[in-house]
DNA sequence: ATATTTAATGACTAATGGTCATTTTTTAAA
DNA sequence: TTTAAAAAATGACCATTAGTCATTAAATAT
């Protein structure tokens, strides 16, 4: 009986094939212009066979956010392997990011919307609930940086790792989101640049985890 | 020549009638749900109508989040009066936030999805303009907050008021949006309370930004 | 060769932001 | 007061698009 197997795993390829074309379509429209349409036309697909597949138009978002979010667990991850002591890990983790809104501005607008949205009842398989699970070790890895930096002395070692990497992860991106959204509001109003703002960010982060 | 005079004031009464009523009905709806047809409805006027008064439903939206952001600076000017010491005035703004997202919940989303979008080519005289401005007073206040911490020295001296405020405002939204979109992953995932993760946040800026 | 199950289709619906020719109301002129 | 012109308001209409479902096509089993 290896019919319904090789089905499944057809099945299974189909869906892989359209969630590349939905990520391509997505990140060369943008989230919020590219119709369904426009990618059951990229697929080769009538827009009803989408359907079959994926629940509706969120999902399909939710796997070019997954794909986001793992380009940027692995730049950090890089980044931490790049650095010697821990608190030079956790500045090289915010540079990482700034570094993945240069190189990546449409994924950087997908985990954007993903930090954003509220998804609702996210089934466990669903690709929602990879996205958390990736955001999750995300997180873990800025743990295991500050994690670093108490054992080698760089990291004052009365804060708790694993919530100040929550805290990190979500002030960060409040920063970033910020640069990206309201430089221009920045530069004409309060007569700074992004940029320093955001190395401004840095060095009171690091003032404030830093040791001694 | 009064009649012109007249006119104008009854036109700009309008406006303002129209403003309230769309207010009522976004937070009542959510600014997504609820459509033009709720409004025009609810205002007694024909949907053509609004759209003399108002480019767009954008439009519409950035009246209700400049009434959020009103109330929001608000909220901050009386924190920094309760609060004698410069450090203790930033804690306060900080709680400040955290109470607004609690007794606001539909202010703090209007808020939220102003710092989210981008909004292109804002009209000078235009409501999202106005917005920008309540923004740049509210940091106002924040740094306002820094420098009395710099000068009764409870605050590091070492530091730029203005460009500190806009990272700890960029920041704070950061966590608060964490907190509000994610608190479910917050405390699956990672085992915190998003409480406490607001807490330790603002644990860790006393600790960056004060002096001694 | 036929029946059954599975996969795919695309015409259709519903919702909604936005428009515009037409109507109503107000003001000015005769 | 009557009529013409200007301003304000209307709502039927359009275009877009997410999502559905009866029908068709293909694959599999009998």
């Amino acid at each position: 009986m290896g019919i319904p197997e090789r089905k499944a795993r057809e099945k299974e390829q189909r869906r892989r094939d359209i969630i590349q074309t939905a990520e391509r379509v997505f990140l060369a429209k943008g989230l919020k212009k590219a119709t369904m349409d426009d990618v059951a036309e990229a697929a080769e697909l009538s827009k009803g066979t989408l359907y079959l597949y994926f629940k509706n138009k969120e999902e399909l978002y939710a796997a070019v956010i997954l794909q986001g979010v793992k380009v940027l667990r692995s730049m950090f991850e890089a980044a931490v392997d790049s650095a010697q002591s821990g608190i030079e890990k956790v500045r090289a983790i915010g540079r990482a990011y700034a570094d993945f809104h240069k190189e990546h501005p449409d994924y950087f607008d997908a985990v954007l919307y993903y930090q954003t949205q509220t998804f609702d009842s996210s089934g466990r398989d669903s690709l929602v609930a990879a996205c958390n699970s990736q955001s999750d070790e995300t997180i873990g890895v800025i743990a295991e940086a500050l994690k670093a930096g108490i054992s080698d002395g760089t990291i004052r070692n009365d804060i708790d790792p694993s919530k100040a990497a929550v805290v990190l992860w979500g002030q960060t991106t409040g920063i970033m989101q910020l640069a990206s959204r309201k430089g221009n509001e920045i530069r004409d109003w309060h007569h700074l640049n992004p940029e320093d703002v955001i190395s401004g960010y840095f060095d009171l982060v690091e003032y404030g985890l830093k040791a001694e």
